[in-house]
DNA sequence: GTGGTCTAGACCACC
DNA sequence: GTGGTCTAGACCACA
């Protein structure tokens, strides 16, 4: 993972960000163990109390849990990782549909754009 | 309209996509005179140079066009704007899958999340 | 006729020039009566000297002859007037040819291109 | 390739149709290697930025390209190649069919002393 | 050293 | 007053 932080946005919350994407790509797997904290830090180039904090929030969201001596695991919760996937992708969607309407066009013609368009990529 | 300006992409190139979203957008119609270039420079911050470059650039894609001595205007041609607009919807499509493709979705699973997130919004 | 002389030609050479024009033309048909030196001078912006130089060339070449009292008048010899054509067009195919050459274009290339450009000229 | 530019006509203008002419004449062949804009400029007694313009023009149309850090070139699409020289060779005969229709030569009698005037040529 | 961009300020033609 | 062009000089990213 590479990190590249973005002015103007809690640290913490693209961290958190970044983590879910990679879970949700795959990248860490269901159960996989997350490197130490401090590694974490050092390769994000942020200071451990913030990394420990994005942990925390995350873990709070249930994606990932901790064992007190052993570490920190990514969750197996099935459940969990879909839901993380769809929230993914929903506010993938919002931002489009935002974006457009925001450019003038109505829901009407959002969905027959994006028909077409569908239909040109399947074409392609 | 209100500029600010992204460090690292020329911003001949961003007060073009400005305009393009601000003529899709129907808030400069068809037809309609545009302020003198030395008016939108100060407005927009940027030397009248920059300005006159972005507005030249459209000129050569059709959107606007330049009377001599009478100033500049949106292009009137329906096809031009049409065309505008999908181009633009559909840059904002490309994103939107090059994203979730990224974030490890399959087109299939792309789809199957985008007709669940359509329904979604119907009923809300 | 609008005069408009360039720089680092004579203006006596200009004159003459336009009126060759002219006549071929047939802006002044054969047999018409020329306006006196004195109207052409002003008209043209010229010395009356430089005018009546002009003049007095033409008549060497024989494309106009003057009548002692009545004035000036444009040749009626069919085979003067056919003459200057020649040169006329000829001078401009000359042109041509030189400025294609200059060009890199080979005699049998030139031969091609102009054959193929009367075709499409037809064809439009 | 030397500069004089003529009054009237954007400089910038002028020294693309230079480059056109020196590339279609393969004085630049393709693939060869410009000089810098900075020395082209000083050469042809112009200002960098007008230099680059030009060149960025030519760039637009596919006469050139550029990368970014080793320079300019000339393109190696011998297709382009082609067209530039028929549309430099065109530009010429439409120049000269114009000159004989405005000295009052019809169509026909323009293609006849054509032909004479290639037979004269092929005499000589 | 390369191309590319930007600013500041000037001049021109046109009506 | 409009768009358009030109100059002078600066800075940046890249390799």
């Amino acid at each position: 993972m590479e990190w590249n932080f973005e002015a103007g946005v809690p640290i913490y919350l693209q961290l958190m960000d970044g983590f879910r994407q990679a879970i949700a790509r795959g990248e860490y797997p269901p159960g996989q163990k997350l490197p130490a904290v401090r590694d974490l830090a050092v390769e994000a180039g942020v200071n451990p109390n913030t990394m420990q904090r994005a942990l925390a929030e995350l873990e709070r969201e249930g994606l990932v849990y901790s064992m007190r001596t052993s570490g920190r695991f990514v969750t197996e919760d099935a459940n969990v990782l879909e839901t993380l996937k769809k929230e993914l992708s929903d506010a993938c969607f919002e931002a489009m549909y935002e974006k457009l309407t925001a450019l003038g066009m109505t829901e009407i013609e959002i969905r027959e754009a994006l028909d077409r368009w569908l239909l040109d990529r399947a074409g392609i």
